[in-house]
DNA sequence: AGGAGCTTGTGATATGTTTCACGTGGCTAC
DNA sequence: GTAGCCACGTGAAACATATCACAAGCTCCT
């Protein structure tokens, strides 16, 4: 099995995966049918010999002296990612960035779904997004549990999160995906994950600050910026 | 000055500031006027060790024997961070993500906030999203070299997304932090951070069929779920 | 004034991750 | 068949990060 980790791979591994298997499957949709560690560490932004590094934390999957083999690659790092298990999932909170994740195509081209939606807002509730209706909180445990769904999306505001999460894994789902910029405390059992736009920004904010001046006047020139987009 | 490091502070380091300093503006509101590493750390899921050590990177700001002093500790994190320098956004995408982020009151609470938006659909070039005229790419430049921008999101599709970053790099953005699935390649002097959904939702993924069996049914038992919320 | 008790700030240590460098196996050409 | 080259897989080294443990400093109480 290709899935069977040697050894645990680093968090950071694993996310570097993902971004292999994004590239993977364009190049496989462009006909390439092999492809190098190194050539794949440049269009990942990455080393070689992290990439194949990464990949050995699964197995090995490449042939020496060649390379990979482009769709045998992406079918053991779909497998070992769990893509196209399609896992349902579901989410809290349609708001203006719920809406968003329910419109998001990157999820069903990977083989993820937002099967149920919810929302305490009884405005919210009855209205269709996307193919799926919208329902009340108190219909979150029953639906939850009969779809046997194990993954959240969380995109309601601050205060609620705090509320709303409990009750999720009240539910059965394991792993809860936090857009609201709180710090959730979740059992040892349950997965989480944060998409948190402050400290994005904020992260951005200081290393602005730290390479412009403290007046607000940029530091370095504006020459030489042309050059961005791949070789 | 409170902002000058004395050693480099790990990425990771920065991005835990961000999360004190948001347990400290809630603490402040709440009239709470000194705390320790102790309960700093449990309040934003960390360790006292780590606290202390996050903040020795940019000075001493405790009392031994004390603790931090609330008020003092905001305002030395917030100046760590940038936060409060009002430094203006751009947007590029305004569709549903884009809409979000336009509405994310996230952004104005802590001193950040889109003041021009643009789009290349002529559909969307004039309407008005929370004050901001959405306006065509081709003022793009223009616009951002007059209003001093520095700070960009990219909220476009991922085609688009390798056209647009030289653009905005080209007009003098020196941060940009990109929503679209791709890797993008940009110039040293250039920030880049990223919102990747599909990592995140790949990354719990892989943990939930680490955690849960290979067939789909739940491994562990669903008892003792109970206590989520922080004590 | 002096000591007890608390919490910070920080060397030293441990752990975790990335990079290096090379042995191994595999392909091509002659 | 074998020489020469190529690219993977992987121990070992280097580096980065987190944790430990304690001296230094502050406050309060007697």
């Amino acid at each position: 099995m290709s899935g069977t980790p040697r050894g645990k791979a680093p968090q950071m591994a694993i996310r570097r995966l993902s971004l292999y298997y994004r590239t993977l499957a364009a190049l496989q949709e462009q006909g390439v049918e092999s492809i190098s560690s190194e050539r794949l560490s440049t269009l990942t932004g990455s080393t070689a010999a992290q990439v194949r590094r990464d990949l050995a934390y699964f197995g090995s999957f490449g042939r020496r002296g060649v390379g990979y083999d482009v769709p045998s690659l992406l079918s053991h790092v779909r497998s070992i990612l769990g893509i196209g298990e399609g896992w349902p999932m579901a989410l809290v909170g349609v708001g203006n960035l719920g809406s968003a994740l329910l419109a998001y195509d990157g999820f069903p081209r990977q083989g993820f779904r937002i099967v149920e939606a919810f929302d305490a807002d009884p405005r919210r509730v009855g209205t269709v997004i996307r193919d799926v209706v919208v329902k009340p909180m108190d219909q979150l445990k029953e639906t939850v549990q009969e779809r046997h769904i194990f993954m959240a999306l969380l995109a309601v505001p601050a205060k609620a999160a705090h509320t709303v999460a409990p009750q999720l894994i009240d539910a059965g789902v394991r792993c809860l995906l936090n857009f609201a910029p709180v710090t959730l405390q979740v059992p040892a059992h349950v997965h989480l994950a944060s998409v948190d736009l402050s400290i994005e920004v904020e992260y951005l904010s200081y290393v602005l600050r730290e390479s412009v001046g403290e007046n607000g006047a940029p530091a370095g020139r504006r020459a030489d910026v042309e050059t961005v987009a791949p070789g």
